[in-house]
DNA sequence: CAATCCTGATTTTTT
DNA sequence: ATCAGGATTG
């Protein structure tokens, strides 16, 4: 058989097992990927149909780039999809029986938060600490735990003490407006498959074989989901790494994968331990690393790539200086050794480290890509006109319907949104039905006063409304975004603010575009499919351009992924591991599990960087090196001297390197760009021209001509954050 | 109801 | 330091 070409035996046995439930324990760079293509293909072959088939994977990119992979391969489709769009497929089809419309909205967490702060409203309740985050976070666990309201109790705090009736309120609220939220799609599936045999059967009928991706990272609702469906055929292929297992905070539990083998009897089990990826002096700390862990079990992981360099440690004086470092670093690597921007990565345990590296990156002319973060989808005008396809696609979504009724502003406020929402739920009428009942001044039992502006405005706001619905019968998908953001006036509302009027009208004629691609790469295109997708998709997803540029992004988002050249920064206590994680023995494990990903991410070169202040919370803080720094045995580990001085290398040192750096950048590395007579901008004393450059006892010293004041002084470039104009 | 100012939190990771 | 949300004022 073709495929199982260049495949090792423990690969080929995870390939030819067909029937049976069978546990891939797949090494970081295992050649997992590949197993599981290979694994579809050969099903294929053996006659079965790829309508049996159904992959599960943890991102909808990771679910897009099989499926890619496995149609190249064989020429077929087969369904692969994330935990969630599964869960909204199957609700799509058969949510009726749970009292839902099918053509139900998903809300995004900030649509979640503005639903719960109603709730939290409406209870009367005033505590200023009685925060939506808190409630959603409990909501969230429940639904993960399979809970409805009706299954939760009241507990001690006084947040546990209103937990179960913010709960109630919330979901009898969703339940009202045919909204769903992120668990509600794991949740409410469950619930289904699990009440309605008729409906369960139905779908295991339908794929008789799956295929779970990143099964260590599954919770409890994803679990049972799995087990419902294959509990008639039993054909199971899970495949993960407990090693790997970095999303217990959000409810994922490692004893999925632990347990497999009690869950599913007669299991097979097969491990994946040679590594393709990294060299084994990277591998091997990583091994030792995670060989701290104490609920483990263990593995032997070796790689046959040839030792590699060492890991390099470098300490920075502050977070600007390791900033500096990777980027000449990162500098040096696509100058000297011709390896290109995108294949070199910077990975940080929090979002918010990103930014003194964008800092530095920018100054330096370096292209870099922030992966993850703000996503497109959340941006305002984004979400704003989502919000108006929203309100098209279901009448009854009060949350879209607050989000647009005052763009553009039509006096109708807070207040009065809220005596709208009351009045509709007492009718039992949607919300539209309710506005066009208002607005015609038919009899009403709960009427509202409405201003003659704010009847005006209502009145508009529904015809932009019909118009809209009217267009999406009877034009293509382009055309209702279009009119969406012309029928709403919104281009003129953005022009209000000048400084950021291209950027979001840039981001509109984005969401045009993929409205475009989507509409043509789609067999059935409808609005309700769009915006299901859209909601879908995550910031990863967005993995856009193939410009060459670094990248920068949490440790979280790069699993799954390769570099030659690896980054990680930012190694110190409190942070990575993290602050939050210090009094808990699990959490600290997790937070080592993180480190261990983010190592494994590296085929060549990988670089750890500490700094030894940071200004962290305000002010700035001292740092302490991370214990994950000493438990990586020395012998893998070069230790690279730290602060400026690492500009400086002496003559006499060894490493080729640096002194190729150093000529190539004709003096202080992060520096370079200013140069004698240039006019400079320092913070304190203002514009100045550069008279003398020398080197003084702390380093580069320039002696300056202010204007400001027409005097000399001496510079310590290390301190003073010149800029060149 | 809308605009402006002020305060206080905010920084863990996200399908 | 920045930003969101709240309070205050028009």
């Amino acid at each position: 058989m073709y495929h199982l070409k260049g495949l090792n035996e423990a690969q080929q046995a995870a390939v030819e097992t067909v029937e049976g439930p069978i546990l891939v324990l797949a090494g970081a760079g295992s050649g997992k990927t590949r197993v599981v293509t290979y694994r579809i293909a050969n099903l294929l072959e053996l006659g079965i149909p790829s309508s049996k088939i159904l992959g599960v994977t943890f991102t909808n990119k990771a679910a897009g780039e099989m499926q890619e992979r496995v149609r190249t391969l064989t020429q077929s489709n087969v369904l692969i999809s994330t935990f969630h769009s599964l869960g909204a497929r199957i609700l799509r089809e058969s949510i009726h029986v749970l009292g839902y419309k099918s053509q139900f909205s998903i809300y995004d967490e900030d649509d979640t938060y503005k639903l719960l702060k109603a709730c939290i409203d409406d209870l009367a309740i005033t505590d200023k600490k009685m925060e939506p985050k808190a409630f959603k976070q409990l909501i969230s666990q429940a639904k993960n735990n399979l809970q409805g309201p009706e299954d939760c109790e009241k507990g001690p705090s006084p947040l546990e003490e209103l937990f179960p009736s913010v709960y109630a309120r919330y979901q009898t609220y969703l339940q009202e407006y045919h909204a769903l939220d992120f668990d509600d799609l794991l949740y409410l599936t469950v619930k289904l498959l699990r009440d309605h045999p008729e409906v369960l059967e139905n779908y295991q009928n339908r794929w008789a074989f799956l295929l779970i991706d990143e099964y260590q990272d599954t919770n409890q609702a994803q679990y049972e989901m799995v087990r419902l469906l294959v509990a008639r055929s039993g054909n199971i292929c899970v495949v993960g790494d407990p090693d790997q297992s970095i999303y217990s905070w959000r409810g994922a539990n490692i004893k999925n994968i632990l347990n497999f083998e009690m869950d599913f009897p007669g299991a097979k089990v097969v491990r994946l331990e040679q590594n393709y990826r990294s060299r084994s002096n990277i591998l091997e700390a990583a091994n030792a690393l995670i060989g701290f862990n104490f609920n483990r079990y263990e593995k032997n992981l070796w790689s046959d790539l040839g030792p590699g360099e060492k890991i390099k440690h470098f300490t920075g004086d502050t977070e600007q200086d390791e900033a500096r470092f990777v980027a000449d670093r990162i500098a040096y690597y696509h100058d000297k050794h011709k390896i290109p921007l995108k294949e070199m990565v910077v990975f940080y345990r929090t979002n918010s480290q990103s930014r003194v590296f964008e800092d530095r990156f920018l100054f330096k002319r370096i292209p870099y890509v922030i992966i993850g973060g703000i996503s497109f989808y959340q941006r305002r005008e984004i979400k704003d006109i989502l919000a108006f396809l929203k309100m098209v696609h279901s009448s009854s979504d009060f949350i879209s319907f607050s989000r647009t009724i005052n763009i553009p502003k039509r006096g109708i406020g807070e207040a009065s949104i809220e005596k709208i929402r009351i009045g509709a739920t007492q009718e039992g009428l949607s919300i539209i039905d309710f506005c066009e009942k208002l607005v015609r001044g038919e009899s009403l039992m709960f009427p509202i006063k409405l201003t003659p502006k704010q009847r005006q405005g209502l009145t508009e706001y529904l015809n932009i409304i019909n118009e809209l619905k009217r267009i999406s019968k009877d034009c293509s998908l382009k055309e209702v975004v279009i009119s969406a953001i012309e029928q709403s006036g919104y281009l003129k509302i953005l022009a209000e603010d000048r400084e950021t009027f291209d950027d979001r009208k840039g981001n509109l004629d984005e969401l045009i575009t993929k409205s475009i691609e989507w509409e043509l790469a789609t067999e059935s295109p409808s609005l309700g499919a769009f915006l299901e997708e859209l909601s879908l998709k995550s910031t990863l997803d967005e993995t856009s351009s193939e410009q060459d540029r670094v990248n920068f992004m949490t440790i979280h988002n790069g699993k799954g992924l390769e570099f030659p050249v690896v980054f990680i920064v930012g190694m110190e206590e409190d942070l990575f591991p993290h602050a939050n994680s210090r009094d808990s023995k699990e959490a600290i494990e997790e937070e080592r599990r993180l480190c261990y990903v983010g190592m494994t991410r590296a085929k060549e070169y990988l670089y750890l960087a500490d700094a030894r202040t940071r200004y962290l919370w305000g002010t700035s803080r001292t740092q302490r090196p991370s214990r994950f720094l000493k438990e990586i045995p020395s012998k893998y580990v070069e230790k690279l001297r730290s602060g400026i001085s690492a500009a400086y290398p002496r003559r006499s040192r060894q490493n080729e390197e640096f002194i190729e750096e150093i000529d190539q950048t004709k003096g202080a590395v992060g520096f370079d760009e200013i140069v004698l007579g240039d006019a400079v901008f320092h913070n304190e004393f203002g514009v100045g021209i550069v008279q003398e450059m020398s080197q003084g006892s702390l380093g580069l010293t320039y002696k300056i001509h202010f204007s400001k004041g027409n005097d000399t002084k001496s510079i310590v470039a290390k301190y003073a954050n010149l800029k060149k104009l």
